[in-house]
DNA sequence: TCTGGTTTTTGACAATTGTCAAAAGCTGCA
DNA sequence: TGCAGCTTTTGACAATTGTCAAAAACCAGA
């Protein structure tokens, strides 16, 4: 739980009493390599902060499992349209490791947003945050050949390559096993 | 300008106050047809708001360039990451069409949000919008065919098909305007 | 350590999309 | 009206990536 406020002052310090409501509103989740956090079509009614370990995000499309994205420690995790919208996930979040998150459901986060304006501004912050690394993703996704998107991840973000078997990173870049076993075998 | 109240009114009814302060902060902007709002390597200093015409971000990547979106009425426009960050946008933004703009700085947006929590609760919940439409575009990009994608534009938005020239749209859909030329050929 | 199951690699071939060049179509304006 | 310039379409071919099947490598549990 200290990790989660260490990591936010990042974004934006908080005051004492609204680290305190944080504290007061977050509940730690425990759970092993392959469990699930979410399973498609349920609604996805808790935001989540990845503490320590590792999980994806993936969905069926024509029978076929698509990993689109990855948490790791330090990470803020849910099925966001799920969440923000209330609908049922399309997508499954599953354990990749043993992992340790803090949990929180909308109407508590709603409802410290209400108490601490300091707390919605955070939570805009992250948002742009993530805006701004989605943007990234999808012009690489959009624009980039899938030899230029491989070699951005040894760059950006070479931790992936340890932690994630290469199947689920070949569907996370949006090419199939086969090609990113033939583009590995040529750098 | 009451276009603009009118339509975040949408996502966030705001006082009178807040109305009243959102109305001194911004400023009108109008441009004509193939002018720039934006050109690489400046930095944007503002959002806009575009009440009235259409305009396209595009940036060059080895020679050519790439439309990757486009803007058209109550649509918030703004080089995104060059606008959060304050580094220099990789992106120009050019008018489709004559339009008429509200525009706000950086500066008086965060003045905004430290004098009403409302605004700054209406930009979070405006983001998360956002957010979804990207993740939307993003899906699309990475794990859809090239005919799969120009069909959901078809389907969303196919106002963008009648006011922009197929160039530009083969380029937001990530193809080359032969291949959308003989995608719309085999419909 | 052995073994069964999973993941990754390799090969052959097919489908999709891109590139280049030329033709056709469209638009604005003198 | 007619021309100049720009956009879109068409054709031929090349490059990229996907699919299917089999082999190889890797891993976890008995």
């Amino acid at each position: 739980m200290d990790e989660l406020i260490l990591h936010i002052s990042n974004y934006h310090p908080l005051s004492k009493e609204a680290q305190d409501a944080l504290y007061d509103c977050f509940e730690q989740v425990t759970l092993s390599k392959n469990e699930y956090l979410l399973t498609q079509g349920q609604v996805c009614r808790h935001l989540y902060f990845l503490e320590k370990g590792a999980l994806r995000g993936f969905y069926n499309l024509d029978g076929k499992e698509v990993t689109h994205w990855f948490g790791f420690e330090q990470d803020f995790v849910t099925s966001f349209h799920s969440f923000i919208t209330g609908t049922a996930a399309v997508e499954n979040i599953q354990l990749l490791e043993g992992s340790i998150l803090w949990s929180i459901t909308k109407e508590k986060l709603a409802d410290l947003f209400n108490r601490y304006h300091e707390i919605e501004r955070l939570v805009r912050i992250a948002y742009e945050k993530y805006y701004i690394r989605l943007e990234e993703r999808f012009v690489n996704a959009q624009f980039k050949t899938a030899t230029d998107r491989y070699e951005n991840l040894l760059l950006q973000t070479p931790h992936i390559l340890e932690r994630v078997p290469l199947g689920y990173i070949a569907s996370y870049l949006g090419i199939s096993s086969e090609t990113l076993s033939r583009i590995r075998s040529k750098l």
